[in-house]
DNA sequence: CCTTGATTGCGTACTTGTACGCTAGAAGTG
DNA sequence: CACTTCTAGCGTACAAGTACGCAATCAAGG
C-alpha cells in the first residue's frame, strides 16, 4: 500500500510548481485539481497548502514561467511599432492558448518577475519614441489593457448558437471579431494614436 | 414548519431573475449563492434549475437588465467622440461596480438584447464618421476590447503588497494604472487612431 | 538521551455548483 | 371518474477548493 505519511521534504514549493506545470501541459488547465496534483506528488491534498497559499498563488508562479519563455519579440527594438506589436501579440497568443494564464491576468495585475521584465522592456522602447515618461506609462497601459481584453474575448469564443434576436447582420459579425487579425487591426489604431 | 412541496408555479424564470437581481443588489454578487437564492424564493436549490440552465445563464439575464439601464450616453450623437467616450465609460463603470457584470463579460461574448442595442447604436455613430462598414466593425471591436480589458484590471486592483522585486519605480506606477482617468487617456489614443 | 518547540504532512469537514433520477400532482384522454 | 402522461419541485450525491486543528517528526537545549 502507499499509505503512511510522506517523509518530510517530499513537498516543496518548487516541486509543486513543477508538477503543476507538467500537469497543466499534459492534461490542460481545466483538468488540473489540487487533489490530482497532490496525488501526482504522492501526498495528501492539504499538504500542498503548506507551500502555496492557494491554487491561484500556485498558478501565478506557473504562469510566470510560461510568460518568461514566450513574451520576447524576435524583431529588433529599432522598429518600435513592429517590436511593440510582437510583444503584444505574444502575450495575446499566450493568454489564448493557456487558459491558466488568462485566468491569472484577469484575476489581478500581474507583477511577477517576467511580467515586470516585459513591462520594463516595453517602456524602454516607448520612452525612445515618446520621451515624456507620463506618456510612456499611458501608452503602455493602453496597449496592455487592449491586449488582455482582446485575449479574454478571443479565448471565450465558443459559439453561442442562437440569440433570439434576428439581427443577423450583427450576429454574423460577432463571429469574426476575435481573431488574431482583428487584434492587429485594433492595435494599429492604438499605435497610430500613440505615435507622436 | 416550512417543509412540504412548494406549489407549482412558485418558481418562474422571471421570478428567479428578479430575486437574483434583488439579492445581488442587497448582498453583493459574491455573497449570492444558488442555495441562498432558492431559500429566498422558498424552494429547494435544485428547483431553480428547471428555469435557468446554470448560474451563469441566470447572471446573463441579470446583467442584461443592468446594462440596459446604464449604457446610454447623455450627450448627443453629433459629437461622436464625446458620445463614444461616454458609451465606453458607462460600460467600464458598470463592469467595475458590478462584479457580476464583469464576470459575464469575461466569460463569453455578450449578445443579450441590451448589448446588441448598444452595439448597434455605437456602430451607427461610427458609420457616420468612418463610412466604410469594415472600418466600423474594426473600430467598434477595438474600443470594446479595450473597455473590457481595462475594467477587468481596474476591478481586480486590490493591492498586492510586496512583489519581492525592488523596482519601486515600476511598482509605484502600477498603483496608478487602473483609474478612470487612465481609461480616458488610453481611449483618446484609440479614438485618435480611429479618426480618419 | 530526554524535553520542548517548531515545522509539516494530513484527516475531517464545510461550502458551492450542479448531475441524476424520483415523484407528486396537474392536464389531457376515454 | 379512472387512467395515462407530462412536468416541475426536490432529495441525494459528488467534485473541487480549502479552513481548522491534530499529530508525527525534526531541531535545539540541557
Amino acid at each position: 500500500m502507499t499509505s503512511a505519511r510522506a517523509p518530510r521534504g517530499t513537498v516543496t514549493r518548487a516541486r509543486v510548481v513543477d508538477a503543476a506545470s507538467r500537469l497543466i501541459a499534459a492534461e490542460g488547465y481545466e483538468n488540473v485539481t489540487m487533489r490530482g496534483l497532490a496525488s501526482e506528488l504522492g501526498v495528501a491534498p492539504m499538504s500542498l497548502y503548506r507551500h502555496v497559499a492557494s491554487k491561484d498563488d500556485l498558478l501565478d508562479e506557473v504562469v510566470d514561467r510560461l510568460l518568461s519563455e514566450r513574451w520576447r519579440p524576435r524583431s529588433r527594438e529599432s522598429n518600435w511599432r513592429r517590436w511593440m506589436t510582437e510583444a503584444a501579440d505574444n502575450l495575446r497568443a499566450l493568454l489564448v492558448e493557456q487558459p491558466a494564464a488568462l485566468h491569472v491576468f484577469l484575476s489581478h495585475p500581474v507583477v511577477s518577475p517576467a511580467a515586470l521584465e516585459r513591462m520594463e522592456a516595453m517602456m524602454r522602447v516607448l520612452r525612445r519614441v515618446l520621451g515624456d515618461d507620463g506618456q510612456v506609462i499611458d501608452a503602455w497601459a493602453a496597449v496592455q489593457m487592449y491586449t488582455i481584453g482582446f485575449a479574454a474575448l478571443e479565448a471565450s469564443r465558443e459559439q453561442r448558437p442562437d440569440v433570439g434576436v434576428p439581427s443577423s447582420e450583427v450576429a454574423g459579425m460577432l463571429a469574426g471579431f476575435a481573431t488574431p487579425h482583428q487584434f492587429s487591426v485594433g492595435l494599429r489604431y492604438l499605435l497610430d494614436g500613440i505615435e507622436p
